[in-house]
DNA sequence: GCTCACATTGTACTTTTGGACAGGTTCCGG
DNA sequence: CCGGAACCTGTCCAAAAGTACAATGTGAGC
């Protein structure tokens, strides 16, 4: 599969080409599709030569393309990381990474897999897992709501007041209050701003239970 | 490298022998060692035949060897997917995965890399999009407070009492109202309850602005 | 020295929230 | 038929939240 790198300052090209000896280098995306030749290949994005306003831009149109787009950063760290994972990135690395590793992370692109500096899947998975999977407590005690207190529970945890609930559920406001108030004993909540917070499980500070 | 299957009803061994000639079928853990016999393998963990209440033991077992785990599941899903991940599994597919796609995942593995279903990362992705990498607006609005404000609108996000707030910052509750409403209107919320959204990264109903 | 932003606080008021006490209707299971 | 759960609503009240108007002190920059 063929790999063309991207950068307008092509420094580590000997290592890209120890790398992949027959690898293409382009100063931009604008000359790709003469280097693609309209063949599959790798586009390996450095970002230490594009403004940091343009990145999300060049990072963008290189995934339009269709290839396979590993990022290389020259200063790694997980919320960039995050960023071009989320823009369709299939790899993210350091943009000294050494051609041994270079090689690993085209064999896993290359067969549909993602490659991350070790740990950061781990610390991707750790850090979302409370809106993929919600805390046992939290989802134990929402199965004790009724269905009308959870709709109410459900528009508190958008930021609705009572007036606004009571419009949307076609109810009173005395209704919602009352709905509320068992809520609140039913999940240990003090109030709605800590309901609001239970439902998107965030945890409080002072959470009574 | 080897490739070892754990499984206490291997019905597809056919399909997995068909991917690896050399490959090992064990029927549990506790056959491994000799399965392995001290080198590096690829351990394929099919849950198809382990009781759903010890399918997390065994995943941490698996990975407590420190081999790479690829996990096999009959009725793939997100949220068992994430699971497997956030245990420390490399991979995860169908059990009945095509010998192709199984040979592809392994070399996926072996080079350090992750697999799973096309479209899982990205679904992983936008769903923790809201702790990791905070919305450009918020992260934006954020930098308009002063640095008491965002100690007081913090305690918000954590669902604190503009009493909790006075008491924690050793101030009045008159002053814990006037930078509430400063906040108000520096970050375009309604009221405390969307503040406290959105200083988690959670996007409300009615939110002006 | 002056101006401005920030931080703090007061009094007073309105609005919203939440609890207490009370009552009604409907549906379902025993 | 009866009891209980769920849902709905009322009046009344206290507490909390939020806004309006006002004021003072401090520190930094010009």
């Amino acid at each position: 599969m063929k790999q063309v790198f991207v950068s307008a300052n092509p420094g580590l090209r000997e290592r890209w080409l120890q790398a992949f000896p027959g690898a293409r280098v382009v100063p931009g995306l604008e000359t790709l599709p003469g280097a693609v030749n309209g063949s599959r290949a790798i586009l390996w994005l450095d970002l230490g030569t594009t403004p940091p306003a343009q990145r999300a831009d060049d990072l963008r149109a290189a995934v339009a393309t269709g290839q396979p787009v590993v990022v290389m950063s020259p200063v790694p760290g997980d919320a960039e990381a995050f960023q071009c994972l989320n823009q369709g990135a299939m790899g993210y690395c350091h943009s000294g990474a050494a051609p041994e590793q270079l090689r690993e992370i085209a064999t896993v692109v290359e067969h549909g897999g993602f490659w991350m500096p070790p740990g950061l899947m781990q610390r991707f998975l750790a850090l979302s897992s409370r809106v993929i999977a919600p805390q046992p407590r939290v989802e134990r005690e929402l199965n004790e709501l009724t269905s009308r207190e959870l709709m109410v529970a459900e528009q508190v945890a958008h930021g609705a007041s009572n007036r606004e609930i009571a419009s949307a559920l076609n109810i009173t406001e005395r209704t919602v209050k009352a709905h509320l108030s068992t809520i609140f004993d039913k999940l240990g909540v003090r109030d709605r701003v800590q309901l609001a917070l239970a439902m998107n499980n965030i945890p409080t500070y002072s959470t009574v239970n």
